[in-house]
RNA sequence: GGAGAGAUGGCCGAGUGGUCGAAGGCGCACGCCUGGAAAGUGUGUAGGCGGGGAACCGUCUCGAGGGUUCGAAUCCCUCUCUCUCCGCCA
């Protein structure tokens, strides 16, 4: 959300930057008008307050010097002017919530670097900081070969057995799933893999997070008001609670309403949780197999900074994630989004798509942004820096999939399928299943 | 689910109708003291909004929202959350 006193006095770049995004039609003179207004009320409504203030006091005074009558006639004289005020309360409150709820549908800017576009294929590939295709192509796992034409996973042997839409549907409808036996194993290690990884070697501090938030919470992140129809919600009491789409909401909720201090930054925040996501608008795509669920698993990271480190936490935070696939032996790229393609709150993305060989294709395993101080404002989140004096400032925020869990079992599944329909287990999720090299052969 | 108690600044805590944005303490900042530190000591130390070039001024905020009143941290109502006891329960 935009500080309305920053757009005023960058009317023009806001202009700009704003009409870089996709379907914004915003401009800076309709949020200064309803500001204008705002003001406008808040003097006159000051003035009134002052002087009713004044004479109040007087009053006081008058009594405690028991001269009765001076103090009556005060009271006369606050009664006339005081007519004013309950209206003017009112006229305020519904001018502030009317420019809130303009703000509040405003996505964030992207930054200078990021590229133009309208859509996905304008998103460019990126290689790191200061890295080239060489550089990245050394650090990157290679894609694999086969001397068999790879299925997808759905079709893979040990998957045909183990995992159950068939079943999922009965219980629950399309776009669920039932693992079983090996596979419902190899997911658990996975997601175990990934959290054990950021939480001892990334800095990232373990969280259990309530799967269940409120509308504040959704709030702060951006997920209300705009994409509500993007959630489940279970009504709770005369109220709601939201199933989580993302551990994005409860971990970076976390700082919410609270003012630190610059010496606890940053905040670095892991969970592996399950997420809900209704995919309203995405009936008939990826209807087959896994990739797109209701319900996922995802390990998910949430850094919390001063205003001066984001921009490097953001390039710290993509390789803790890249990390997770070159342990794993995955091959992937990076996709820096364009402007059409970014999410509502991000300043700047980066996707890590994973090679899936039954697919032919790159898909989305991870996705990273860096907010800026946009969710800070909904959320009222703060810390004061540290040395002389200062007023609190708004923290950074940032998140980032490290990574999708459902999505990374496919990725495994597929890139080390075997023609017998068994799947080589890689060497970093041996541990995690009791030394198993392979699943699924005879 | 029933009964009761509570929510005050970065933190702890006093304050039951007027001069209270709020005692005191802790913490923090800057000074004094010291060879340096600790201790001691002095001063300062909430946020939002509006006006102003600035110094500064005004206003709002004592969990949230309404109400009573000339005037509310204080009285009334609703809600949220926390704690204690009882009941139920993974």
């Amino acid at each position: 959300m935009f500080d309305i006193k920053w757009i005023r006095a960058n009317a023009e770049a806001f202009d700009a930057a704003v009409s870089r995004r996709k379907n914004v039609s915003v401009r800076s003179s309709d949020l200064l008008a309803i500001d204008d207004r705002r003001r406008e009320i808040i003097v006159r409504l000051n003035e009134a307050q002052e002087k009713r203030n004044a004479l109040s006091k007087q009053i006081g005074q008058a009594k405690a010097q028991k001269d009765e009558a001076k103090a009556q006639e005060l009271m006369a004289e606050v009664s006339r002017l005081k007519d004013f005020i309950p209206t003017g309360e009112a006229e305020e409150r519904a001018v502030e919530a009317e420019l809130r709820a303009a703000l509040s549908v405003i996505p964030n800017l992207a930054l200078d670097d990021v590229p133009q576009g309208d859509d996905e294929s304008d998103n460019v590939e990126y290689f790191g900081a200061n890295g080239t295709a060489e550089t990245a192509a050394r650090q990157r796992p290679a894609k694999p070969s086969f001397s068999f034409a790879p299925k997808e996973h759905y079709e893979i042997g040990v998957a045909e057995k183990d995992m159950d839409f068939e079943v999922a549907a009965k219980l629950s409808g399309s776009r669920f799933v039932v693992l079983k036996g090996q596979i419902a194993r190899l997911e658990r290690a996975i997601g175990q893999f990934m959290l054990d990884l950021h939480t001892t070697e990334h800095g990232y501090l373990e969280v259990q997070p309530p799967l269940l938030v409120r509308d504040d919470a959704l709030f702060g992140t951006n997920q209300l008001p705009k994409f509500e129809e993007d959630l489940f919600f279970t009504p709770h009491g005369d109220s709601r609670l939201a199933l989580i789409p993302t551990a994005e909401v409860p971990l970076t909720n976390m700082v919410r309403e609270s003012i630190l201090s610059e010496e606890e930054l940053p905040l670095r925040f892991a969970a592996l949780t399950p997420c809900f996501r209704s995919e309203a608008g995405s009936a008939g795509r990826d209807t087959r197999g896994m990739l797109r669920q209701h319900q996922f698993d995802k390990v998910e990271m949430v850094s919390i900074t001063t205003a001066e480190t984001s921009i490097d936490e953001h390039e710290r935070m993509l390789a803790c994630a890249e990390t997770v696939l070159q342990r794993l032996g995955l091959h992937y790229r990076v996709m820096m989004l364009c402007t059409g393609d970014m999410g509502f709150g991000a300043r700047k993305t980066y996707d890590l798509e994973v090679w899936l060989p039954g697919q032919d294709t790159y898909r989305e395993i991870s996705s990273v942004s860096v907010c800026g101080d946009f969710q800070a404002r909904r959320m009222e989140a703060r810390y004061r820096p540290s040395g002389e004096k200062q007023a609190p400032r708004y923290v950074h925020t940032l998140n980032g999939s490290g990574t999708a869990v459902g999505r990374c079992l496919i990725a495994v599944l597929e890139n080390y399928q075997q023609e017998d329909g068994s799947v080589l287990i890689p060497e970093a999720l041996q541990p995690y299943m009791g030394g198993l090299t392979s699943i699924g052969g005879k």
